[in-house]
DNA sequence: CCTATAGCCTGACGGC
DNA sequence: TGCCGTCAGGCTATAG
């Protein structure tokens, strides 16, 4: 599930729930989430202390704690937040829960194993080591800056949007999203897109993210005439009617529709 | 530099 | 019903 704007309203979720609530407890239900750290030093940093504030960074979310440091999060293919206060039927399913002094728990699953959270020391230091790209949604990633970024790549356009290095938040599904908006075909060589296309593909980009944060990044509030909530092979095309195609690019399916995104 | 592939993990689904 | 292969919205390492 995890790209950008999920991410973000997972980020505006425990800003809501989570924020100055004494952290009484940390329960680790499986240590492959914890890349190297052991549960008991995760523990010590956070028990007794305060989560103060949060900030996104592509498909990343790093929560402050008072006192020093900060708790970095990353979802994986199949994660997400719960906040929860009953006591659950099946609490396992959180990989890690966070018990807060009223009573709460915050809950972290997943599923697949694919997710991480572990203490950062400096966000900014994090997503430089990690080379990260800048944050799609930052005011300074402007079309310029795009543009520059886009045509000193060879790879395609598809990839380019992925490519976390480059530029951070974009994965598959939303990738797939942009480019039916910008009428472009995944395989398009990033650097054969005129300026149009580039301004198109730029303001696509911005307005899609935008727009599914809104919708609370569930397809079933997106608008209809969206490529995601049809996103399967044989669907009709939103807008022609002709049926979505399911292409394979590094291994993984993008869709896409023959008829409005004609093929480099 | 770029692409493709496998691997990490679990669970849902379709076909036989 | 049971088994098997495939697939799933991420990232990394490796080979070509």
């Amino acid at each position: 599930m995890p790209e950008l704007p999920d991410v973000e309203v997972f980020k505006r979720y425990l800003d809501s729930t989570s924020l100055r609530k004494t952290i009484s407890g940390v329960t680790v239900n499986n240590t492959k989430i914890l890349g190297g750290v052991t549960p008991a030093a995760l523990r010590r940093r956070m028990q007794g202390r305060r989560f103060t504030r949060s900030r996104r960074h592509g498909k990343h979310l790093f929560v402050r704690l008072d006192g020093g440091g900060w708790l970095g999060m990353h979802f994986g293919m199949t994660g997400y937040l719960r906040y929860f206060k009953d006591v659950d039927e099946a609490p396992e399913r959180d990989r890690l829960q966070i018990r807060f002094s009223n009573g709460y728990t915050l809950g972290y699953y997943s599923l697949r194993l694919l997710g991480r959270i572990e203490p950062v020391e400096d966000p900014a230091a994090y997503i430089r080591d990690h080379e990260l790209g800048p944050d799609v949604l930052d005011p300074g990633f402007d079309l310029k800056t795009f543009k520059t970024l886009v045509q000193g790549t060879r790879g395609i356009v598809k990839s380019v949007l992925m490519n976390q290095s480059l530029m951070a938040g974009i994965g598959n599904i939303y990738s797939d999203e942009i480019l039916f908006q910008a009428r472009l075909h995944p395989r398009v060589p990033a650097d054969k897109l005129d300026a149009p296309a580039l301004r198109r593909l730029y303001t696509r980009m911005q307005s899609v993210l935008r727009k599914a944060i809104a919708c609370d990044a569930d397809p079933a509030r997106m608008p209809r005439g969206w490529l995601i909530p049809h996103r399967a092979r044989g669907q009709p095309c939103p807008r022609c009617g002709a049926p979505i195609a399911q292409i394979k690019i590094g291994g993984r399916s993008a869709y896409c529709c023959p008829q409005c995104q004609p093929g480099p």
